[in-house]
DNA sequence: ATGGTGGAAAGTCCA
């Protein structure tokens, strides 16, 4: 299994069916599609063995999970998903599937941008809404093999980026933000990228600006949660950092969970 | 001081 902000799946196509086959993916769950579900590129994905499920509205957002396991049990946004906007509108950024027993959850938390913005606010109340729901989810059936995964816009600790200073007074790695990850831990999950990957300033994400790659001035922030009876199964995670080299990468990597089985 | 980057329904907004 695997996450991919691919960040324009039509642009990333190429480089996304290249990944597929090179890693033997299973399982990918995109996040920054920036794509209708009318305009995704499903036919390539189908040719090359998977079942496609996009949920995206139109250039903004989108989320999509590519199996070639089964994909059924199909929900676009979880129950109680905070709105943005005005009108309100419940965004393109959660798609729960079941591939082959596993629940995953593609996710693209909203970005924040500023502590004083109302994004910010928005952002803290999707995850606590979200947690709220995961929680349920574990309550329901405490043995169920669930994925979180995907793009969560938080850097869990200041070892997750590469300067803590520059971070300062910023999103992405405040109080209230880290509390809100915390809190799946609490309710029962696992961060399966800290448990395989604990080296620190080890990144996922590097901005296209100001030469971050080539500084390796990046962030952690494509995050794995599993529940128990999932993050058992989990025998490794590889953040797959060659992804962000050459022409055209997306500005964030995947991530591969080697599941057992 | 500015711009340094890249995506999209671009001519601006979002990250």
């Amino acid at each position: 299994m695997a996450t991919w902000n691919v960040n324009s799946v039509r642009t990333r196509l190429d480089r996304v069916l290249d990944f597929l086959a090179r890693e033997q993916v299973d399982v990918l769950a995109m996040q920054e599609t920036k794509v209708s579900d009318e305009a995704f590129p499903r036919d390539p994905f189908i040719d090359a063995g998977y079942r496609v499920v996009s949920h995206g509205f139109d250039q903004w957002n989108g989320v999509a999970v590519v199996s070639r396991i089964g994909a059924v049990d199909i929900v676009r946004g979880f129950l109680g998903q905070p709105t943005w906007g005005d009108p309100p509108v419940v965004e393109a950024r959660a798609l729960g599937l079941t591939c082959g027993g596993v629940r995953v959850w593609s996710l693209y938390v909203p970005n924040g941008r500023t502590l004083d913005d109302p994004h910010y606010r928005y952002k803290l109340a999707w995850l606590a809404a979200l947690r709220t729901a995961a929680a349920g989810w574990l309550a329901d059936e405490p043995t169920a093999q669930v994925a979180l995964v995907g793009d969560w816009n938080v850097a869990p600790l200041d070892t997750d980026v590469w300067d803590r200073a520059v971070f300062a007074g910023r999103t992405h790695v405040s109080a209230a933000e880290r509390a809100a990850l915390a809190a799946f831990v609490d309710a029962g999950y696992t961060e399966t990228t800290r448990v395989h990957v604990p080296a620190e300033h080890t990144y996922t994400f590097w901005d296209y600006q100001q030469l971050r790659f080539a500084r390796d001035e990046g962030m952690r922030i494509d995050l794995a949660y599993a529940s128990p009876t999932l993050a058992e199964r989990v025998t490794g995670v590889r953040i797959v950092r060659e992804e962000r080299k050459g022409a055209g990468p997306s500005d964030h990597v995947p991530v591969v969970l080697d599941v057992d089985g």
